[in-house]
DNA sequence: GCTTATGTTGCGTAG
DNA sequence: GCTACGCAACATAAG
C-alpha cells in the first residue's frame, strides 16, 4: 500500500462499531501515526437506517452512543466533534478523502457479512487513490477469522471448540485493553470541514424497513451535514420519528457504560458466583444481569475491558480462596458464547443468517419460512404463508396478545424496554417455534432484530437456531412451559403483573393460568378473560379484558414434538440439494404434514 | 469403527 | 423445598 504524505498524515477515523475512546486498538493505532489533522467520522448509511429493522430504542440507544461520543472528543479538544455526514460510506468516503486531503483511513473490523463486502470495497478504493487503509479487531475477544482459522476453517458450533480455538491464539487470554488517549489533534479548519461544494449521491428510500415507525416523511438526507450544516447527531425529528415512542430506561453511551460496568465490579460476589442458569429471568428493578450487551453491540463498552475487569476480581477471590463459577455458566462464558457466534458467523459469510443455503441449519417444515433468494444471490424478507392460523399465531406473540400471561409479559417488556432477560428469550422463542407455533426462527431473528437494544446479528441469529434446535442444540424434547417455567422463578407473578396490568389483581392461583379462573374470580379481579386482545374485540365499557390463550399448549407441545422427530429423521440440512429446489416435500408426506398440523 | 460421556440454563412426578 | 428420575433420544469428541 502506497502512503500519501506521511511526514503530515491528515487522518479519517470511521466509527462504526466502536463508540468510545478507552481500549480501541483501531483508534490507538490511527493516533499513533501522529496525525497533523484527525477527523473521526460517522457515516450516516441507508443500508442501516431502511435496510435494517431498527425500532425506536435502539435509534435511541445508538443516538446516546454518538452525542456522549462526540462529547467525549470535544472535552479533549473544543475544535473537535463526531462529523456525523448523510450519505452511504461507498460514496462518501472517495469524496471526502479528496475534500480533506485525506493520506490514511483507519478503523475497526467488523465480521458481519454486509460490512464485511461493504469493507472490501471501500478498501479498494481507497488503494486507488493511495489512500492508506488500517484495519484493526477491537470487537471481539479473539479475532473471529483467526478463531475459524485454528478451528480447522469450520464454524465453531460449541464452547469447548470456540475456546480449543482461542487456546491457539492466545493461550485462550485476550490482549489487554488499551488507555483512552488523552489528546485529540484538530481537524481542519472550519472552512475546509465544510462540505456544502460537494455533491450529495442520490439516496434509496425504498424499501424502508422501518417505515411504521415514521409518523411523517423523514429529512435525514436533506443536507450532507445534517439539517444544521453542523454534522450533528440525527434526531428523531430527522427520521421523521416519535421520540415518546422511544421508552427504554436503558440509556447509552460510553460514560454511562463504564459507569455500569464499574458498578458491577465493585460486587466482587455478584462476578465470582455469576452463573447465567441462576440469574432470574423475572427480575426488574434491578436486573439480574449486567445490562451490558447493548453497549457492546455499539462498542460503547470495549469487551476485553469487562473481560479483564472480571479477570481482575477473579484473580482476588483465588487468593483469598473464595470460590468461582466457571466456563460456560459463568460471566467469562457468557463473553465466550459472544465471540463463538461472531467466529460461526464469520465462516458462514451470508449463509448465517437463513435457512435456504445454510449448512449448519437444520431444515424443519416451519410454517412462514423465509422465501429463497432470488437468482441475484438477495431476500426481500418475504416469507411463506402457508398457514392462517400460524401468522394469527404469530402476530398475537409479536403483540404480547397470546393469552399466555408469562408470554405476553416478556414481549411487552421487549417492546418497550428493549430488552429482556435471556432465559425469557429462549421462553418465547421455544414458543414461538417448536415448543408451540412451530413457526419459523427467521420470523423470530426479525422480531428480536428491530425491538432489542443489544441486537447483534450473530447473537441473535445463533440464539435462535440454538433455542429452535435448528443448529449448536438438539435436544428438542426439552421444552419451555409457558406456564412452569415463569412460576418457578417468578411465583407470585410481579413479572405479569407488571407488563400485563390487566392482570395486577389476580390472585397468584391464576396469574399464569388466567383463564382456568371462575368467572366469579375474574370479576373480582377487574378483567374478563376473553377475546383474541385485538382492538376489535374489545368490549366497551370499563372492565378489563385480557385473551384465551391462542391455543391448548399441551396439544400444541405434541404437535411439534412430533414436527421435530420426524424432521430430524429426514435430516437435511439448508444447503441440501432438496431444499433448494423444493423436492423436500416428498421427505415431509409430500408437505402435508402441514396441513394436518393445522386440522388436529 | 465401536462405545461412552458430555453438552449454557426443561418438565412433571415421586419421594 | 429439595433431589432423583423418566421422558425419548441428537451430535460430537474422546477413548
Amino acid at each position: 500500500m502506497k502512503g500519501g504524505n506521511t511526514s503530515n498524515p491528515v487522518v479519517l477515523y470511521w466509527h462504526r462499531t466502536d463508540l468510545r475512546l478507552h481500549d480501541s486498538p483501531a483508534l490507538h493505532a490511527a493516533l499513533a501515526l501522529k496525525p497533523s489533522i484527525f477527523i473521526p467520522v460517522w457515516t450516516w448509511d441507508p443500508h442501516y437506517v431502511y435496510r435494517a429493522r431498527v425500532g425506536p430504542n435502539r435509534w435511541r440507544f445508538l443516538q446516546e452512543c454518538q452525542a456522549d461520543l462526540s462529547k467525549s472528543y470535544t472535552k479533549l479538544n473544543p475544535n473537535q466533534k463526531l462529523w456525523v455526514v448523510r450519505e452511504g460510506p461507498q460514496t462518501i468516503l472517495p469524496k471526502l478523502w479528496k475534500h480533506w486531503g485525506v493520506t490514511h483511513l483507519v478503523f475497526e473490523k467488523d465480521t458481519d457479512a454486509y460490512a464485511k463486502d461493504r469493507d472490501i470495497d471501500v478498501i479498494k478504493m481507497a488503494e486507488k487513490v493511495g489512500v492508506e487503509v488500517i484495519v484493526k479487531m477491537g470487537r471481539t475477544l479473539f479475532d473471529p477469522d483467526e478463531v475459524v482459522e485454528k478451528n480447522g476453517g469450520k464454524p465453531t458450533m460449541s464452547i469447548t471448540q470456540l475456546e480449543k480455538a482461542a487456546e491457539k491464539i492466545n493461550n485462550g487470554s485476550p490482549d489487554k485493553p488499551l488507555e483512552a488517549p488523552k489528546s485529540i489533534p484538530d481537524p481542519w479548519e472550519e472552512d475546509k470541514m465544510d462540505l456544502s461544494s460537494l455533491k450529495q449521491d442520490s439516496v434509496d428510500h425504498e424499501p424502508d424497513f422501518n417505515s411504521e415507525h415514521r409518523i411523517k416523511a423523514d429529512a435525514q438526507y436533506s443536507q450532507l451535514m445534517g439539517p444544521n450544516n453542523d454534522f450533528g447527531v440525527p434526531t428523531f425529528e430527522d427520521m421523521g420519528m416519535d421520540i415518546s415512542e422511544a421508552v427504554t430506561p436503558h440509556r447509552g453511551g460510553e460514560t454511562e457504560a463504564l459507569k455500569v460496568l464499574g458498578d458491577c465490579i465493585k460486587h466482587e460476589d455478584y462476578i465470582g458466583r455469576f452463573e447465567k442458569p441462576n440469574t432470574s429471568p423475572a427480575d426488574f428493578e434491578p436486573q439480574s444481569t449486567t445490562l451490558l450487551s447493548p453497549h457492546l453491540h455499539f462498542g460503547s463498552l470495549s469487551v476485553r475491558q469487562f473481560w479483564w475487569d472480571v479477570q481482575g476480581v477473579l484473580a482476588k477471590r483465588r487468593k483469598e480462596k473464595k470460590p468461582n463459577s466457571s466456563v460456560p455458566t459463568s460471566l467469562e462464558g457468557q463473553l465466550l458464547f459472544r465471540d463463538m457466534y461472531m467466529a460461526a458467523q464469520a465462516a458462514l459469510g451470508h449463509e448465517f443468517d437463513r435457512t435456504h443455503g445454510n449448512r449448519v441449519a437444520r431444515f424443519i417444515d416451519w410454517h412462514l419460512k423465509t422465501n429463497p433468494a432470488k437468482k441475484d444471490g438477495s431476500i426481500d424478507g418475504a416469507y411463506e404463508a402457508d398457514s392462517q392460523d400460524a401468522e394469527g399465531w404469530f402476530q398475537r406473540w409479536k403483540e404480547g396478545r397470546t393469552g399466555f400471561p408469562w408470554i405476553d409479559a416478556l414481549m411487552r417488556q421487549l417492546k418497550q424496554e428493549g430488552w429482556i432477560h435471556h432465559l425469557g428469550r429462549h421462553s418465547v422463542a421455544c414458543f414461538l417455534t417448536r415448543g408451540g407455533c412451530y413457526v419459523s426462527w427467521e420470523r423470530g431473528v426479525e422480531v428480536f432484530e428491530e425491538m432489542l437494544i443489544d441486537h447483534e446479528t450473530a447473537s441473535n441469529v445463533g440464539n435462535w437456531m440454538w433455542v429452535s434446535c435448528t443448529a449448536f442444540y438438539s435436544q428438542y424434547y426439552k421444552c419451555y412451559s409457558p406456564i412452569s417455567f415463569g412460576k418457578k422463578w417468578d411465583p407470585e407473578g410481579q413479572l405479569i403483573r407488571r407488563y400485563c396490568p390487566e392482570l395486577a389483581k389476580f390472585d397468584k392461583k391464576w396469574i399464569y393460568e388466567p383463564w382456568r379462573a371462575p368467572i366469579a374470580d375474574q370479576k373480582k379481579f377487574g378483567c374478563r378473560v376473553t377475546g383474541d386482545g385485538s382492538s376489535s374485540s374489545k368490549e366497551d365499557g370499563t372492565e378489563h379484558t385480557y385473551p384465551k390463550p391462542m391455543f391448548d399448549f399441551d396439544e400444541r407441545r405434541q404437535i411439534c414434538l412430533d414436527g421435530m422427530k420426524h424432521a430430524y429423521g429426514v435430516g437435511l440440512y439448508g444447503n441440501d440439494e432438496k431444499v433448494k429446489n423444493g423436492t423436500w416435500k416428498k421427505e415431509f408426506d409430500g408437505g402435508d404434514r402441514a396441513a394436518k398440523r393445522q386440522k388436529i
